[in-house]
DNA sequence: GTTTTATGACGCAAACATACGACATTGTAT
DNA sequence: ATACAATGTCGTATGTTTGCGTCATAAAAC
């Protein structure tokens, strides 16, 4: 029952990167990480109406696929944007975009 | 343990979004509606890897949130692209984007 | 060294998504 | 009228996500 593979690279690609923006919490996050220009670490669940426990299983999605990287601070961690990564999601979401704009425009 | 209500409306919206983008079969769906410019109907199924049982369940998702149209035509269905909902989807995800954009690049 | 604190990992339950066969509906062809 | 075709709906099985409490670990404070 598992059909994804049945598809092609760059659709699995995108589709990925779209889950993981598919939950408001992880794009709190973001949004959250990007406001705070110090970076704060697992504050992060205090700015969150969800337990500490649940957005630490968010943030590690976002880390996986890379749009965040943690970096340890004693006991503490501290949580960033991933530039790149962002840049790398701006392209292909707009690339996505473009690929889907209707070349025929009397079709419908 | 739907604690999607939580959220800013402007996240649940984006995260609305990105769900619908999170399934390679709509990806696929989208991009070929966007190649044939006859706008054909249900053979979308002939061309997918799934059954037509569930490409029409695809299909129905995508037509909810206002990507594709449908017209009935006989006892067929044509679906196609609706290019107002596609710059819409272009403005949020470019928005988003833009939104997370770290404005302090000494932070990390 | 013991306690406190911040964090991640594990395991579970409820909710949701995916996939599909069987059936219903509606339009076309005979 | 009857048969056939294209499509949507329903029910159901299986898989995945979400949310959280509890536990383990490791740094810091005492």
């Amino acid at each position: 029952m598992k059909k994804l593979e049945l598809f092609d690279k760059h659709q699995q690609d995108l589709a990925k990167w779209a889950k993981v923006l598919s939950h408001p919490a992880r794009i709190a996050i973001l949004q959250y990480l990007a406001s705070c220009n110090t970076c704060i670490s697992g504050d992060i669940s205090d700015h969150l109406p969800l337990s500490r426990t649940t957005v630490s299983q968010h943030l590690k999605e976002l880390k996986e696929i890379g749009l965040i990287k943690g970096e340890v601070e004693g006991l503490k961690m501290r949580y960033c944007l991933d530039d790149k990564a962002i840049e790398a999601l701006n392209q292909i979401f707009s690339d996505f975009v473009t690929s889907i704009q209707p070349q025929n425009k009397e079709c419908c």
